[in-house]
RNA sequence: GCGCCCGUAGCUCAAUGGAUAGAGCAUCUGACUACGGAUCAGAAGGUUGGGGGUUCGAGUCCCUUCGGGCGCGCCA
C-alpha cells in the first residue's frame, strides 16, 4: 500500500463517517487529500495523520473522540493491520507486511519512472542560473547555483514541467570594457589597470585572443588603443565564455539557451519593452531620463531605465529580458541570484507587476546565500582584482564532480555555506556522498552475488515475508520518494533529495546488516531470499533515481 | 538609518506548525573465517542566541532584543 492509497482510505473513512451521521461535519469540510506522514518514532507506526486534530474545531468534538471514530472505520480497510489513537489525537497506522511489501515490486517495475509525477505537467518554466559575467572563471557562488539550479531543473522535469535552462550572458557595459583593457595590458606585458582584472587566467585569455585574432588576419598589438581594445573585447569575451561553458559542461551542467545581453539592444527588445510599459502608463520622463514608476508596485524608489545621456540603464536589459521570456511562452520565470544581488528583488517584482503579471507567480527570484571558504582555519579572502578567486574548476580538481555537486546541493541555499578546503581535500572520503554512493554500489554487489548463487527475482515474490523491522523502515522510506520529489520541486529545495538519500542509504545499510539476500554457505535459497532481492533492487532503483536528480553518478562498484 | 538572509551538538548542516529536535565529521566502547568494514551496534554531546506573544501543540508564525552575513547608484 502506498501512502497515497492510505491517504485516500483515511479520506474515505471520514466521508463514510460523515454520511453515516457519526461525525457532525459538513461533507465539504473533509479535505480532498489527507496528509499522511511518517512519524519520527518508529513506535508510532508506519504512517501517521493529524487530520483529527485539524478537524476537531469544526466538528466541535475533542480530537481524540473524532480520531476514534475514524480509527474504527480505517481499521477495517484491507492492508491496514492496526490503527491507534495517540497523544492529543494522532492516528497511527500500521500496515500488514504484505501490503507494505508490494511496493518493492511496484518500484522495480516502474524503474527509472518511479518518483516521476505529473504535479507540474504542462507547466513551462524558464530557469535562469549562474549567469556569471564573461570576465573571469565561474567562482564559488556561481558553482553553488550550477549545482542547485541544474538539480532544480531536473526536479521540475521529474514533476512533469517543461524546463529551459538559461544563462544570461552579460556582455554589454563597463565590466566587459574593463576586462578588454586588462587583456590588452597583459598582452602587451603591462600591469592591468587599477579597475581591471587580475589573475593568471587574464594573461592566458589574452594570449588565446591574440592567436584567435591572428587566424582571422587581425593583429591587435599593432593597432591603436581603441581598436585593439575592441579586438580584445570581441575575441577575449568569446574565449572566456567558451571556458565558462566548458567548465560547466564538465560539471554536468548544460544550458538550453545562452542569452546575450547585447542581443536585447541589437534586436530592439529593450525599446519594445519600454514602449510596452509606456502604453501601460508606467513611464515618467523626468530630468531628461526615462523612469519606471516602480514605487506604485512596492519598490522603494522609482528606477531609471534610460539614462539622460540616452543610454539604457542595466535594469532596462532585465526588463526586456523578462518580457522576452514571457513572450516566448513561459508561465514561470525563475531567476536564481546570489545574496549580493538581493537588493534587486524589489525592482524586479515591481517591474513584473508593472507588466500586469503577478510577482511570485510569473516571476520568482530565488536568493542563495554566499559560500565562504575556509583554509587553515582562516577565511579565504577572495579578490577578482588580485586573482585569488577559488573557481569551479579548483573545486572539481580538489574533490571531483560528484563530491562537489553533492556538497553544494545538500545544504539549503538559505544557509551561508562554509566549506573547509583542507577538510574537503584531506577527508574527501568522509563526504556523505560516498555513504550514499556506497549504498548503491552495495545494492549492485548484492544483486551480482545473488545472481551467482541462483537467487532470481522471477522465481518468487512473497511480500508478506518482508516482515523484519528493518524492512518496514526501508519500505516506508521507499514509498515516500515520489512525494519527496514533488515537495522538493514545489519548495525549490533540491537539498531535500540529498537528505532523503542519506536516510535511505542508512536504512539500507542497516537492513543489509540484518537480512541476507544470498543465504550463507550451503543453506538453501528460499522465497524470503528471492523477495529480499526485489527489495534490494527497488532500493537500488530509488538510490539511482535520487542521485540522478542531483546530477551525481550512481556507481556499480567503488 | 532602512531592507533581506542566518543564528540548532565541539565542527559542517537537517527538520510542511506535530509526538522524545536529527544526520555526518570529530571523541570513546564494541562487531565478521557470513552477500564488500567506504559498513553496523552502542556511548557521550542541546535552555534551537535572549525575552515576550499566538496555538491543543513553536526550532518553525508574530513582536522585541543581541550577534553575524549581504544589500540600499542616472554602476554593471
Amino acid at each position: 500500500m502506498t501512502p497515497e492509497q492510505l491517504s485516500a482510505a483515511v479520506r474515505d473513512a471520514l466521508r463514510d463517517a460523515v454520511a453515516a451521521g457519526d461525525l457532525p461535519l459538513d461533507p465539504a469540510d473533509v479535505p480532498a487529500t489527507v496528509t499522511v506522514e511518517r512519524p519520527r518514532q518508529r513506535e508510532h507506526g508506519d504512517w501517521s495523520t493529524n487530520v483529527a486534530l485539524q478537524l476537531a474545531k469544526k466538528a466541535g468534538l475533542p480530537p481524540r473522540r473524532l480520531a476514534e471514530v475514524v480509527a474504527a472505520r480505517l481499521g477495517r480497510v484491507a492492508g491496514v493491520a492496526s490503527v491507534d489513537v495517540a497523544g492529543p489525537g494522532f492516528l497511527n497506522v500500521r500496515l500488514e507486511a504484505g501490503a507494505a511489501g508490494e511496493l518493492a515490486r511496484t518500484i522495480v517495475e516502474a524503474g527509472a519512472a518511479f518518483g516521476r509525477t505529473t504535479a507540474h505537467a504542462g507547466l513551462r518554466v524558464n530557469l535562469e542560473f549562474v549567469s556569471a559575467n564573461p570576465t573571469g572563471p565561474v567562482h564559488m557562488g556561481g558553482t553553488r547555483w550550477a549545482a542547485v539550479g541544474d538539480s532544480l531543473a531536473r526536479l521540475l522535469e521529474a514533476t512533469g514541467a517543461e524546463v529551459a535552462r538559461e544563462y544570461y550572458f552579460n556582455d554589454a557595459g563597463g565590466q566587459v570594457d574593463r576586462f578588454a583593457r586588462s587583456l590588452l595590458a597583459r598582452a602587451r606585458g603591462e600591469a592591468v589597470p587599477e579597475d581591471g582584472y587580475g589573475g593568471a587566467y587574464v594573461a592566458e585569455i589574452a594570449a588565446a585572443a591574440v592567436a584567435d585574432a591572428r587566424d582571422e588576419g587581425i593583429y591587435p598589438l599593432e593597432l591603436p588603443d581603441d581598436e585593439a581594445q575592441e579586438v580584445f573585447r570581441r575575441f577575449g569575451v568569446r574565449r572566456m565564455f567558451d571556458e565558462i561553458k566548458r567548465s560547466l559542461h564538465d560539471f554536468g551542467v548544460d544550458f538550453d539557451v545562452y542569452f546575450h545581453e547585447d542581443s536585447l539592444h541589437a534586436s530592439g527588445a529593450v525599446a519594445h519593452a519600454v514602449e510596452r510599459l509606456r502604453e501601460l502608463g508606467r513611464i515618467d520622463d523626468r530630468d531628461g531620463a526615462v523612469w519606471l514608476r516602480s514605487t506604485e508596485f512596492g519598490d522603494d524608489k522609482d528606477r531609471v531605465i534610460v539614462k539622460s545621456d540616452g543610454v539604457p540603464a542595466y535594469f532596462a536589459g532585465d526588463i526586456a529580458y523578462y518580457l522576452d521570456k514571457r513572450e516566448r511562452g513561459y508561465d514561470r520565470v525563475v531567476i536564481m541570484l546570489g545574496a549580493d544581488h538581493h537588493g534587486y528583488v524589489g525592482r524586479m517584482m515591481a517591474m513584473c507587476a508593472a507588466f500586469g503579471d503577478t510577482p511570485g507567480v510569473h516571476l520568482e527570484i530565488l536568493i542563495g546565500q554566499l559560500v565562504h571558504l575556509v583554509r587553515h582555519g582562516e577565511p579565504v579572502k577572495m579578490s577578482k582584482r588580485a586573482g585569488t578567486v577559488i573557481t569551479l574548476e579548483d573545486l572539481v580538481e580538489a574533490v571531483g564532480v560528484d563530491a562537489a555537486r553533492y556538497t553544494l546541493a545538500r545544504a539549503s541555499v538559505d544557509t551561508t555555506l562554509e566549506i573547509d578546503l583542507d577538510l574537503l581535500v584531506r577527508a574527501s572520503n568522509e563526504n556523505p556522498v560516498y555513504y550514499v554512493q556506497y549504498a548503491h554500489a552495495r545494492t549492485a554487489n548484492v544483486a551480482r552475488n545473488a545472481a551467482a548463487h541462483g537467487v532470481r527475482r522471477e522465481d518468487a515474490f512473497a511480500p508478506e515475508l518482508l516482515d523484519h523491522p528493518s524492512e518496514a523502515v526501508l519500505l516506508g522510506l521507499l514509498g515516500e520518494f515520489p512525494r519527496l520529489v514533488t515537495q522538493a520541486a514545489d519548495l525549490r529545495e533540491p537539498h531535500r533529495v540529498a537528505r532523503y538519500l542519506e536516510t535511505l542509504a542508512g536504512a539500507y545499510h542497516k537492513w543489509y546488516d540484518q537480512c541476507r539476500v544470498t543465504p550463507p554457505g550451503e543453506e538453501p535459497v528460499t522465497d524470503a531470499h528471492r523477495t529480499r532481492l526485489w527489495l534490494n533492487d527497488a532500493t537500488r532503483q530509488v538510490l539511482a533515481n535520487g542521485l540522478g536528480l542531483l546530477g551525481v553518478t550512481a556507481p556499480e562498484r567503488m
